[in-house]
DNA sequence: TCTTATACATAATGTTCTTATGTATCTTTG
DNA sequence: CAAAGATACATAAGAACATTATGTATAAGA
């Protein structure tokens, strides 16, 4: 089962920063083989969603890039700056504490 | 703290079916107050996404409607249609399921 | 050689939220 | 008793963020 798209909307940033968290340094189209790998295909990351979500946390001051070349082929790599890296507990904090107050008032019980 | 307002993006819907499923009928201000407390003050649901929300929801056949009036003040009752009723279990569910997702993927462990 | 995968990016569009505004009644407080 | 705050509905303009479509280009596999 593939989760509806609005599920992911709000989360994307999250999900991007942690990536870059556990991994250190990623490109984006490795970004969104990995999280389809992880959710067992039920996470879909677009392009159009995903590229301009890496250009804002640049802008930001989250992530810096480095462009390498793979043959002829540009692939650029972006990794958490020390800002970065206090956002991304912030962001998954707040999401874990969101998702217990959802839970409550869901009134969705322990697996 | 108060959550982000992105995060509650996407799951508006499935508090206001589940909040009906819980208690039966309600009124939009209604649900708004419930929503408040049960969160601790935690996620406050606008007037400017309730409606619309309610609004799309009857469009939707999932929930029906009954006016009344206390005093001279019009309040406009929802509760869920049989469609409703299934439709909630659903949204449930996917969202249970998208969580525990999330939680693997950002390697948030349990409380 | 053709298709699929890899790899970037942007633009038009759609959805859904916030913020602002509007109307009106009821209750509390100085 | 007048003003302020709470109750209760609703809509519109704008912002944010995603989808879908399109574009460019290289590499790998059938």
């Amino acid at each position: 089962m593939i989760y509806s798209s609005e599920l992911i909307k709000g989360t994307l940033k999250t999900i991007v920063l942690q990536q870059l968290k556990q991994n250190g340094k990623m490109y984006g189209y490795e970004i969104t083989q990995k999280v389809k790998e992880l959710s067992k295909e039920r996470i879909s990351i677009t392009e159009g969603a995903l590229y301009p979500t890496l250009h804002a946390l640049e802008a930001e001051g989250l992530v810096q890039t480095e462009t390498e070349f793979i043959g002829k082929r540009i692939r650029k790599y972006y990794r958490l700056t020390p800002s970065g890296e206090n956002k991304v507990l912030e962001k998954v904090n707040e999401l874990a504490e969101f998702m217990n107050t959802m839970k409550f008032i869901l009134d969705i019980k322990p697996v």
